[in-house]
DNA sequence: GGTTGTGAACAAATTCACAGCG
DNA sequence: CGCTGTGAATTTGTTCACAACC
């Protein structure tokens, strides 16, 4: 199959692939070489058949019989989600959650720097966290083009989230992430995501009081108890016997 | 249709409840007294029949000819959700992430208090964040036991979730909120569900390259720009066009 | 033998469209 | 007339099961 003619990627499937790709990080690092769907699906807490037909969608890369080289695997899949390159990241809302986001070390190590920190208030524009110094959220699209952000975090008040995703889209930003408990619409032509703590607390409080969920959202095989599964072998440099402790289960 | 004889409620439907209370919360701070399905749909950023669907999960409790009663809808929401009581909430790891969550006013204004900060480094141990003081990991069952505490949170490094997931389950902690970026399994009887920041991020960057996403995840629709979709008409006794912008909120 | 890649079967979720009721 | 509640149609996602291939 040549490079080209490719499927359009369903949306669960994009929504998967970062988990894969985290995981063949965490593989390459241990020194595997290659993985088969089934050890890959282990460690993901996913069924293998689903493994498979996500993998599927970036081409046939697989070898039968072997499994996926890891590493060609990661490249692969890292073009596909675009993280050759990084992307800036501009904060809007530094108060406990845009601060605590601000000095994670997760969003850079894993191709996202935050470049810039932004807030309306004015006593805190010029404060610096971290490394960053505090801005205005006037000068947002003068910040926005220096940096040449794509992404933009909403962790202000509920009040403001829209009116900030409106300034951000204005700004020239095209990904929008959420954490603002409020609805919030960007046009057609920008991405849009959130993530509300409160309302997963009041998921599982649903769950607590009945029967627990389905299968527990989007990991979790309960055969199996994947456990251990840290440091995954596989056949390479790496000690050949431990991979994820109990793969060819049941 | 009497109270009993009720349908499982789908895992979609319960993700989207949450959501639905926060909104009728909002509606009831601004005094109205009734809404269509029409207009929550429009504040929710979903599809009218979603809501009709997702509502008659609940029961019949709508008026046709007129919409739902606000207040009676919020009861028989909360009843369902499990939210009448408060859930005390462990939060394991005090790290930055954790520091911010347990800071953060948003859970115990929703019903969630945190009663308990937990951490494994003993050089934290006995600090206050907050109103609270670090306790050490160990002491999580006595910790769990004194609270009542059925929910807990992981904010720790990857490294450690798994370890710390088996012990809040062994401590009788049946719910867990995952933070860290790792698959973690917890046993039948207890739920899941993880957040993974760095991988909502990595979704974005995917559909930054392409063509925006089909329908922009679980909000927004495209035709009608929500926009200033602020004030729900709804009958009621409050300033009939006051309603959003700055709700009853704080 | 082992493992992929995928068509086909199945299941879940969404949306349509309209009867039924206030 | 307006709006709910819901069967039916459609779309999306998951899982099975097996031929193809190394």
């Amino acid at each position: 199959m040549p490079d080209s003619a490719r499927r359009r990627i369903p949306e669960a499937t994009v929504a998967r692939l970062p988990v894969y790709l985290r995981i063949l990080l965490e593989l390459a690092g241990a020194k595997a070489t290659t993985i088969s769907s089934e050890q890959l699906a282990e460690l993901a807490g996913v069924n293998a058949a689903k493994v498979r037909k996500d993998l599927s969608y970036l081409g046939s890369y697989g070898t039968r019989g072997v499994g996926y080289d890891v590493e060609y695997l990661m490249f692969q899949m890292s073009r596909e989600l675009g993280l050759n390159q990084d992307w800036p990241v501009v904060i809007v809302g530094i108060g406990n959650l845009g601060a605590a986001l601000a000095n994670y070390g997760g969003f850079s190590e894993r191709g996202f720097p935050v470049a810039a920190l932004v807030d309306a208030d004015k006593s805190k524009v010029g404060t610096r966290v971290g490394a960053l110094t505090i801005r205005h959220i006037d000068e947002l699209p003068q910040v926005a083009a220096e940096l040449g952000a794509a992404i933009g975090i909403i962790a202000t008040p509920a009040v403001v989230a829209q009116e900030v995703a409106d300034r951000l889209v204005d700004a020239g930003i095209t990904s929008v992430l959420n954490f603002a408990p409020a609805i919030v619409t960007v046009p057609p032509s920008a991405s849009l995501r959130k993530v509300d703590l409160a309302v997963e607390l009041q998921i599982l409080s649903f769950y607590q009081q009945r029967r627990p969920p389905p299968a527990a959202e989007s990991g979790v095989q309960q055969r199996r108890r994947a456990r251990n599964a840290e440091r995954a072998g596989a056949k390479g440099g790496g000690s050949p016997g431990d991979l994820a402790t109990g793969v060819g289960t049941s």
